[in-house]
DNA sequence: ATACATGCAAATCTTTTGCAATCAA
DNA sequence: TTGATTGCAAAAGATTTGCATGTAT
């Protein structure tokens, strides 16, 4: 692991937002640790690809990266915006639903956040 | 409802794959109905935009457009083949656990299908 | 000395957009 | 005739790649 790798893996890790590669690029910029984009994208997949992180696709967004620890996404419709919800974890559940030896899931739930919502209103 | 929407909304519903915008493009030509690949994001924005079809993002790959009878998808983590599978519909449990009004919910099963699995022992 | 990590720019891939031409009501 | 739909090419945005340079062991 290199130093890159960790001080991206703790920006993540220490952030409750989901950031996108060019957030977490411009926020080693604010630490004055530089670093080219490609190279965050070089260690954003090197911590993807041995599940140090998890990434999260919404459409019309560029991806995001998350920290591991077991939890579900709400995700607005109309904005875009992310939050994370912990219910149950159902690994078990859906392995036997499934019949398989899963790896892990990922359940993302569509609403329209409040503030969506008042905007509506209007 | 144009034809080409409705063309694009029938090679989807008729199909048990999970196609990309371009492997859409490709089926129409087959069928000797011309369309710019761009008209055929168009149409598949218009579609998605009212509900008619759906949209599976994995990550590495294309979007790919789906049918909207709810069931739930597996992926594999290795080629990323997608499948269906059908499992009970959690949106009233959801529902109720948020709190909120949901609209949908998007469950993403990761696994190593068969194939990869039987590749991988070689 | 060797292998890996980086920066930078260019390339790639997917998707969207602008605009002129075409089609349909 | 008016507005929506299309085709095409160009643009845009996100991510990856190639390569020369730098760094660590």
């Amino acid at each position: 692991m290199t130093k890159n790798a960790e001080l991206i893996l703790n920006i993540i890790n220490g952030s409750d937002e989901h950031l996108t590669a060019e957030q977490i690029y411009l926020k080693l910029n604010e630490q004055n640790e530089k670093a080219a984009l490609a190279t965050v994208y070089n260690n954003l997949n090197y911590l993807y690809e041995n599940d140090l992180i998890r990434k999260v696709s919404v459409e019309g967004y560029p991806d995001r990266y998350d920290r591991t620890i077991r939890h579900d996404h709400l995700i607005c419709k109309k904005c875009g915006k992310i939050s994370d919800i912990a219910l149950e974890d159902m690994t078990e559940k859906l392995r036997r639903a499934v019949g398989e030896d899963i790896i892990s899931y990922d359940l993302k739930i569509n609403y329209i956040c409040e503030e969506c919502r008042s905007e509506e209103k209007e």
